[in-house]
DNA sequence: CAACAATTGTTGTCGTCAACAACAATCTTC
DNA sequence: GAAGATTGTTGTTGACGACAACAATTGTTG
């Protein structure tokens, strides 16, 4: 979607925000939530409408996990994309950049520069293609598939922690949920 | 008039998670070159290691939630988290920028930005408070309940969207798996 | 009460990331 | 063989999380 993607940066300083059907329900519209007029009490504050909202868990949810992933694969320098790449590379020896980049939803502009850091570590090479002298097949090192093999001990302790923290048939019931998307 | 050719981009691939049998062997990978040719491997490209993570299955859904919400409220330029910040503030007037910050799990750096810019648009006001010349009590300004009023009922429609994406139930699943991180 | 520590809002920097746009080199196709 | 599409690349924009430093203010403690 090229048009409405974000900032329609023009609307800046003042968004026509009045449209037609906002009722304009005099008096207090607030707090569904059940505290009447709640001040700043730093013990109970309610989230009102964001706790129905998936999105707002997932993100909270999402930061958490990769802050642990980051943490757990500390040590080797790995983050969350890095290891993605490295993995289906892996797993699909050759693959173009684009393909790869299609696979895992990252522009293939972003791959570049994903690719240029694990290159320079010798993790991963970039073959030039025989058939399509445009494109590069992508091929792990020796090395990276040794480091692989070490990074993917380490994202299972990190799925340890994420089992602990939901449950272990929770996070297995959210892979299911969420199957579609991967 | 959007192009919109984006959001769901892959197909449900219902393809065998690889449960403990499929472990790349240390040896050669035979998928050498069977897929010079772009497309050949366009559904059967394995995920590996990665179709068993969950931080990656959030990462992809994230993503598409997030797509959606900012689509559905494309029209009123409100992104999740100044939704977040709107809803928050709408629920529990007074609040300090700090308390706002810590309950939403953002940097109270990152919140004044949200706050200058919600500010301008005249949907969020700072008052200086009385008790602590330091702190600022967080309130929706007349015009900021009204669109709120209209971005729940947008969001609401956002919200629809997931449970038509992923199944009611399952959102329902979904939101009491990560309520912690509410 | 006065030094000292902590908090609050703010500014700034850095790095990650998604979304676009434009471009050269290279297929593909008609 | 020219037009159009694809691949990798460079660059820009903006949202976002993580830090660091700072002034103003509050609180804490000797």
């Amino acid at each position: 979607m090229a048009r409405n993607s974000q900032a329609p940066r023009i609307a800046k300083s003042r968004v026509a925000k009045s449209r037609a059907g906002i009722r304009p329900r005099p008096g207090r519209a607030r707090n569904e939530n059940g505290n009447a007029h709640s001040d700043l009490t730093n013990g109970e504050i309610g989230l009102d409408a964001l706790a129905g909202h998936a999105g707002y868990a997932v993100r909270r949810f999402q930061i958490w996990v990769f802050q642990d992933f980051i943490r757990t694969l500390g040590a080797v320098d790995i983050r969350p994309t890095q290891y993605s790449v490295m993995t289906v590379i892996g797993a699909n020896p050759g693959l173009s950049q684009m393909a790869v980049a299609k696979r895992l939803g990252i522009e293939r502009a972003r791959l570049v520069h994903l690719l240029d850091s694990l290159e320079q570590r010798e993790l991963v090479s970039r073959v030039k293609s025989a058939t399509d002298r445009r494109s590069h097949a992508l091929h792990l090192t020796a090395r990276g598939r040794t480091a692989l093999a070490q990074f993917k001990r380490l994202a299972a302790e990190h799925e340890r922690h994420v089992a602990e923290k939901i449950g272990k048939e929770n996070r297995e019931k959210l892979l299911q949920i969420l199957s579609d998307f991967t």
